[in-house]
DNA sequence: AAGGGAAGCAACCGCAAGCCA
DNA sequence: GTGGCTTGCGGTTGCTTCCCT
């Protein structure tokens, strides 16, 4: 905390977003910290920065997502996982913001995404991890992209991991591996203790390779 | 019309990586 | 090599708006 003038928080009004952009139209932007001294604002440099990357900045675009766009995040996400800013990188006009609040808020509804739930008996979530890593050979048109998240219980322990942490991540990510049409295969397991929850899309595949899942009814 | 809950979204927080003196 | 500063990221929070009763 400063003395004498802690910093603002909480909505932007006019005047502000007017105040940042006269700064950053003379000035450039960048030293976060130092604009949000030299220009008046009682904000934070980070508040500043992220003000001008989700709603100042010229390229940020506005508006309800188009069809195509939801169609690509998802493929995206997909392949990706929750890395948020590599999509947006990919989405022209969004922001990592944009993107990651329209996945969660629409996206994830529509496409029945919850969460994924494993029971591995008396493993330890390392040896657990481990072996899942050690035994699954995924299938060469499987992308090794999961529900948004996974949770691991041993009885004793429950930890949820992100789909996108390598230990649940099966094969490459490259781009090259997104051929599939329908948002299709999942990742293998060969763990036969597994109980496996997953996303309704993804019931398909997990069934063709013989997986033992429960769908959870929520 | 009013109140309460749900949904949507902007902004904050904590952490990590990169950069530079 | 290291310590401080800046930037970037993803998860989370909380405010506002909408909708239902």
């Amino acid at each position: 905390m400063e003395s004498g003038g802690e910093n603002r928080k909480g909505l932007w009004t006019a005047e502000e977003d007017r105040m940042l952009l006269d700064y950053i139209r003379v000035h450039g932007k960048g030293k976060w910290n130092r604009i949000a001294k030299m220009s008046g604002l009682k904000r934070c440099g980070k508040s500043c920065r992220l003000r001008w990357i989700n709603y100042l900045s010229p390229s940020v675009k506005r508006g309800d997502f188009s069809e195509e766009e939801e169609d690509l995040i998802i493929r995206l996400h997909k392949l990706l996982g929750n890395r948020w800013s590599l999509i947006a990188g990919r989405v022209p006009g969004r922001t990592d913001n944009q993107v990651k609040n329209h996945w969660n808020t629409h996206l994830s509804k529509k496409l029945g995404i919850k969460k994924a739930k494993i029971k591995a008996g008396a493993n330890s979530l390392r040896s657990l991890a481990g072996e899942i890593r050690s035994n699954s050979e995924p299938p060469s048109d499987c992308n090794g992209e999961v529900a948004s998240e996974l949770i691991i219980e041993d009885g004793s322990h429950s930890v949820i991991a992100d789909g996108s942490q390598s230990v649940l991540r099966f094969s490459s990510t490259e781009e090259e591996t997104l051929v599939d049409q329908n948002y299709g295969c999942s990742f293998w397991f060969s763990h036969e203790d597994l109980n496996l929850y997953t996303p309704a899309y993804l019931m398909e595949p997990l069934d063709e390779y013989g997986l033992d899942f429960v769908w959870d009814g929520m």
